[in-house]
DNA sequence: CAAGATTGAATAGTCAATCTTT
DNA sequence: AAAGATTGACTATTCAATCTTG
């Protein structure tokens, strides 16, 4: 039974299963205690604040934070409710929407950024390395490029990935 | 603001929730048209395939698919319900129970593999190469090692990672 | 009374259908 | 009629509390 149970490959996925859940797991515990933020609601804070302008697209904020549409539009009702972020519709085209960082919502990231640093560098760069987190990101990086959801092209808004 | 934000192990993070998505989500579509079985069930008859007895604790097998062990109860009562697992109270010890894999759920695993390491084998083979495979397992198995839940420690049973 | 597993209540996510604008 | 976002119905997961056995 055995014999293709240890290919190299369904190991491989198997371990990404795991060091996700683990690692997402204890960030997620960290943050919690640093800022009493969901790690989700950081996914989302930070990705707009890398953008200019630290607005994104619905759409767009939803493959970066590797939700559905329909996930996303929940998230940020929390978000928003929190204060962190706000809507604002997109003025060219009136379907569209941005989620927007608001001012307690960058206040909010640089409190726990600090310590969220922190516990990426004891729980990521301590256990591979300096170099390995660079070959790791870019292992991961063609990961998902690799495999992108079909629906997700959305090629709007200045590539930051 | 975006000093801080582009930091790489910012980045690595966020690239493995994205990684992480993208292929869970690739993977099984691709295992659901192949086999009709999500890709949760597909992780739970794995492990049991590759132990000894094709058997193992409800606890382990938690710790092992990532999940909390109330999660893995209801994913095992799926997964028995479909007749591909069944449970077996431990003789030695009244209180635990192991998952154990039935003969259908070692047909269904058998049915569903060759499309499966095919799936991976596109979708991780090529994006990553060969050599970078076994970087990737390295870096990903030290991350989970690093991060292993406080309370899901447990001995017992042959370590077959 | 601690450990292993399960259950109840609550949360977060998905898919399919809908609404609005292009 | 297609695209962007939202909503409704449903599924899966978690935390806390419970039950049973050691």
């Amino acid at each position: 039974v055995s014999s293709t149970c240890d290919d190299p490959r369904i190991t491989a996925f198997g371990m990404l299963i795991e060091a996700h859940a683990a690692i997402a797991g204890a960030v997620g515990r960290d943050l919690e205690e640093a800022g009493g933020m969901p790690v989700a609601w950081f996914e989302v804070l930070i990705r707009l604040a890398r953008t200019p302008g630290d607005r994104l697209r619905m759409s767009e904020l939803a493959g970066q934070v590797a939700l559905s549409t329909s996930g996303l539009t929940r998230l940020v009702d929390r978000v928003e409710a929190a204060g962190l972020i706000a809507r604002e519709t997109c003025p060219s085209d009136r379907r569209g929407a941005y989620a927007v960082l608001t001012d307690a919502g960058r206040d909010a990231l640089a409190k726990v950024m600090p310590a969220h640093v922190e516990s990426l560098e004891r729980r990521l760069v301590d256990a591979v390395g300096q170099e390995g987190l660079v070959q790791l990101t870019e292992h991961l990086r063609a990961i998902r490029d690799a495999n992108r959801r079909p629906g997700v092209t959305f090629a709007s808004c200045p590539g930051v990935d």
